[in-house]
RNA sequence: GGAGAGGUUCCCGAGUGGCCAAAGGGGACAGACUGUAAAUCUGUUGGCGAAGCCUUCGGAGGUUCGAAUCCUCCCCUCUCCA
């Protein structure tokens, strides 16, 4: 057993850094006395889907706020949802998942934890799958927890309404997600169950099913969507909008240099372990001229590679990106491409930019040589046709795209 | 079960016989500029050694000199009625 936080207030303040709801904080407050007077830690849940165990730094603002209950003594419940995963989010027309086989979710449980620890605390996280108690539900009680909800109300959750609205299909069993995620809470006798703001109604359920059950409702803590790199939708894979917490540092770097400056504070807020008050006067040294809002981007950037590649990684990266992007230097880790082996001394370049890979068809390296954007050795191609360069030449298609042709 | 609406390119969405590789928007990419893979402006956005040819409008057939557009069957979604 380790050491709970005694002082209410320390705890409620640290809980409610960054929160967006909670519900009840009156709850939260009651069941924080207990837990004290009872020495018995509060459970604190959280789901996640099985088959997207590339985290994203969307996912760590939820995380994070796991790690402050652990800070103040809490036991942290991390779900993996294997059961729930198999209904998955059929929006549209997109395909219904594929069942997972036990190896594969026992692979992504690794892959979970793997990255999870970078920022959570193991010992003091218990790992739950929710097919260990849905696997043995009899049908019965599969129907008797269906009869706890009506359809009325499962329309109000936003995404049923729209879609409903929009006529566009919901299957039924879609209406089983929520009831089956309250269930888990059921299962695992949940004090707190958080979640990001799009959960709110699937975790309110929660707080329903668990009083169908004779239990007491869990306190529900909704977290904000982080927006993606466009700075209008939420982070999300599927988006490409996202950056992976196990990326590597200079794509990491990268990623959060190509933020627009308004959306680096939103970024400073949720994800930063600095305090308010110093992102605050951030923010006024950045209005002011100050601060060069580059420099403030720069430095988010670089806390975040720390966080999860340590400070040196960071540090190169910062480094490479200067050299690459503000200088217009050749990075060093070119990938190489060799030249025909015929001796033609012309050679065709949309065929071998598409060889190698850097363009997806002769057509787009055709388009792209049109406006000006490939390169040899610093010098705009214009040319389909090009002379024979030496071994060691540097093509570059945009900004990004390098070769090196051996 | 009955009646009706619909399925178009990466996404949304126009197009009801040839002028359609298919408007417009989004996204993406590129150029200019710069402070950065910010912002802004401009352009590009099926494939092919390419003024030509090939493939694409839910699927399979058919009508026609010619089909995203018309016909038949099938699959999928939605609405109303039962």
């Amino acid at each position: 057993m380790w050491n709970m936080e005694t002082d209410i207030e320390k705890s409620l303040e640290l809980i409610r850094r960054g929160s967006v709801e909670i519900i009840s904080e009156e709850e939260l407050k009651k069941k924080l006395e207990k837990a004290i007077k009872e020495k018995r830690p509060l459970r604190v849940k959280a789901g996640f889907d099985p088959t997207a165990p590339d985290l994203h730094l969307g996912h760590t603002v939820l995380i994070q706020k796991m790690r402050h209950f652990q800070e103040l003594g809490h036991q942290v419940i991390f779900l993996i949802g294997d059961f729930t995963g198999l209904i998955g989010d059929p929006t549209g027309k997109s395909e219904t998942r594929p069942p997972l086989t036990p190896e594969q979710v026992q692979e992504n449980a690794a892959t979970y934890k793997e990255q999870i620890f970078k920022i959570l605390d193991e010992d003091k996280t218990e790992i739950a799958f929710n097919s260990k108690w849905m696997n043995k539900m009899a049908s019965i009680d599969m129907i008797r927890l269906c009869a706890k909800y009506t359809v009325a109300r499962m329309l109000e959750r936003e995404d049923f309404k729209q879609r409903f609205q929009q006529q566009r299909p919901i299957a039924i069993h879609e209406f089983i997600y929520p009831l089956i995620q309250g269930y888990d809470s059921v299962a695992l006798e949940a004090d707190v169950e958080l979640g990001g703001t799009d959960q709110t109604f699937n975790l309110l359920v929660g707080r329903h099913i668990q009083k169908e059950y004779g239990q007491e409702p869990q306190v529900v803590i909704t977290m904000p969507l982080l927006e993606g790199l466009d700075g209008i939708n939420k982070m999300s894979k599927s988006l490409g909008n996202y950056v992976g917490i196990t990326e590597e540092p200079d794509s990491m770097f990268g990623k959060l240099m190509s933020i627009s400056d308004e959306l680096m504070f939103r970024y400073y807020e949720l994800l930063s372990s600095r305090s308010l008050d110093e992102i605050e006067q951030l923010k006024r040294g950045v209005e002011k001229g100050s601060v060069h809002p580059k420099d403030a981007k720069a430095q988010l950037a670089y806390e975040l590679v720390a966080r999860y590649h340590g400070e040196e990684a960071a540090k190169k990266a910062r480094e490479r990106f200067e050299a690459q992007f503000s200088k217009g230097q050749v990075p060093e880790d070119v990938p190489e491409h060799p030249l025909p082996t015929d001796s033609e001394q012309k050679i065709f370049l949309p065929r071998l930019l598409k060889e190698a890979g850097l363009v997806k068809s002769t057509s787009e390296a055709r388009r792209l040589i049109k406006q000006g954007a490939v390169s040899l050795n610093g010098t705009k191609l214009r040319q389909e046709e090009i002379d024979r360069p030496g071994s060691g030449a540097i093509l570059k298609v945009g900004k990004r795209r390098y070769l090196r042709l051996v």
